[in-house]
DNA sequence: CGCACATGAGACATGAATGTCTCATTGAAT
DNA sequence: ATTCAATGAGACATTCATGTCTCATGTGCG
């Protein structure tokens, strides 16, 4: 039976693509198919079997991304402990994904027209609803909105993302540069 | 003598061209040179003739968003008061090129090669004295360097700019959220 | 060994964006 | 009114990425 053979090898390389096309496209988004193929050592014609073109492809990182970022979610157990630990977890939990998040964040194609995926908005209420609890229990200021607040994470890791991958800072340094500014700006400081 | 009425228009047209460029293309990056013509109202041919190729336009913009930060970094008088307030006013005076930056910041094909504008360096430069003059007066941590402070600075600016143009957050906010958001996160809390 | 199938290499057509060109029109200055 | 320059409209060739195709190769399996 080589059919299931078939299958799963198509399974590990489906996935080695698209950890190879995101490396690359987080350097640079107009990559072409032809250097996403080379990029993954298949030739172009393997790559357009796996993905029926480009906007396939990109739609895949699409769902990869969103995949990853609700089992970062996950493993993050917003709801347990202070607000402020789950956001340090959660930040931690992101950090294999923040490559590819800040690729996806770039694609501003993804975003408009009505076809969008409904992933986005889950993980916007459920990141959201985070730094809710965090104000509704004092943790956080109120006058940051939950919602700018969600965006700041964003752009936070993409930036991050970026200035690591060009060397301007230390890769070790992510969770901590990330979680600290975020938190510092959203906990809500003590009274002097 | 029409030869400086002539010099004239063309510098008219040429910033109005520029500012309907930026417009255009922080929203949609991929935008055509056809749809950049339209946007600035005029025929492409006449784009064409003012700037040699797409290159070139986005070479323009890369020059007057250096320009107009170098500007505010001027107005925001950086050396004086506290680092605090020299922030807040940084990201006041920067508030009106955050669109023009935040597409710039994701056209990462300016940074790759060695022609790339030494404006940059420049701007990251005199930012990041500024975080350095705050962490030396005691006012800003110093666990978060003033690299990543200037990225982090970046990245809000375009986080902020498009939630705002997507209407996820309100536009009046924007010195607001970004200022508190950063300075909340640099700045060195009491000890309770 | 022979079969099946995935792959790589490459040819080919298509479409889109670009860059260049010509020409008619407008508009302002003289 | 005439002249000059800029513009808009459009035709045109070119380039490039894409998508589809065929064919040869290799590799695993029966």
């Amino acid at each position: 039976m080589s059919h299931v053979r078939y299958l799963c090898l198509m399974a590990v390389d489906r996935e080695h693509v698209l950890r190879s096309a995101a490396a690359l496209l987080t350097r640079k988004s107009t990559a072409t198919m032809d250097e996403v193929a080379k990029a993954a050592g298949i030739s172009r014609a393997t790559l357009h079997r796996q993905f029926a073109g480009r906007d396939a492809l990109v739609r895949a990182l699409e769902s990869l991304g969103i995949a990853e970022c609700e089992a970062a979610l996950d493993a993050a157990r917003l709801d347990e402990g202070t607000a402020q630990e789950a956001v340090s977890r959660l930040v931690k939990e992101l950090e294999t994904a923040a490559g590819l998040l800040a690729f996806l964040y770039t694609e501003n194609q993804l975003f408009e027209g009505d076809g969008q995926n409904e992933g986005w908005a889950r993980l916007d209420a459920r990141i959201a609803a985070l730094f809710r609890r965090g104000q509704d229990s004092g943790e956080f200021r109120i006058d940051l909105t939950p919602a700018w607040l969600t965006e700041a994470l964003y752009g936070l890791m993409a930036s991050a993302a970026w200035a690591v991958a060009e060397g301007r800072v230390a890769a070790k340094d992510f969770h901590h540069m990330i979680a600290e500014l975020l938190l510092g700006g959203a906990l809500r400081r003590e009274e002097p």
